[in-house]
DNA sequence: CGTGTTTGACCGGCGC
DNA sequence: GCGCCGGTCAAACACG
């Protein structure tokens, strides 16, 4: 029986105002971080020890690269249409949530910046290229980042109890979200 | 036997 | 051009 707890956009993850003096409990609600268009990439992090958060700047973000295609680009999908990129946080001690879907892990890499390996999900449901990554906060060992790129194409399989509201706060949410810039 | 995970290799972008 | 880094592939493996 796992708990989930949900706060914080994701946007802050690593930078040192995203501190968990900021998390704000009391208010469990869905956050979204939408992506710009032309993909914003965190200068890469030259010097950086870990997790100890050594060194206040403001650097790396982990706002995701790459939502536009390339072409040529290896992996198949032809993911045109894959702009929609959600990360929340969640307070949990699995990492792997329980969000009524099933995901096939296809790979797993350590990141620099955090301890905790990344690992990367992609809907097993056949022609829905929706992918997540999901990844531990090195800073806080029990807040698990889940990120979400692209739009299911199929009804969900399973709903659990807990994350129910979830899913439907996400189903609110995502209209309101893709205007590039935007940022919170 | 079908399905999902593990894990090293590979690929492409980017900075130096 | 080289090396680092993040993302993906795919063969081998584990498990029901």
């Amino acid at each position: 029986m796992e708990k989930y707890q949900i706060f914080l956009p994701v946007s802050d993850l690593s930078s040192p105002s995203g501190s968990p003096s900021s998390l704000n409990m009391a208010n469990p609600l869905v956050y979204f971080h939408g992506e710009n268009e032309n993909g914003v990439r965190p200068e890469s992090g030259t010097q950086h020890s870990d997790a100890k958060h050594s060194d206040p700047q403001t650097s790396r973000v982990s706002s995701n690269s790459e939502i536009k295609v390339k072409p040529g680009m290896r992996g198949g999908d032809n993911n045109e249409f894959r702009k929609h990129k959600y990360a929340f946080q969640t307070r949990s001690q699995v990492d792997i949530l329980d969000d009524g879907y099933r995901w096939r892990k296809y790979g797993q890499k350590t990141v620099k910046n955090s301890k905790f390996p990344r690992s990367y999900y992609r809907c097993t449901n056949n022609g829905c290229n929706v992918k997540k990554q999901v990844q531990r906060n090195s800073k806080d060992e029990g807040i698990v980042v889940t990120t979400y790129e692209g739009m299911h194409t199929h009804p969900i399989e399973k709903c659990t109890e807990n994350i129910e509201d979830i899913l439907r706060q996400m189903q609110t949410y995502t209209p309101f979200e893709i205007m590039p810039g935007h940022y919170l």
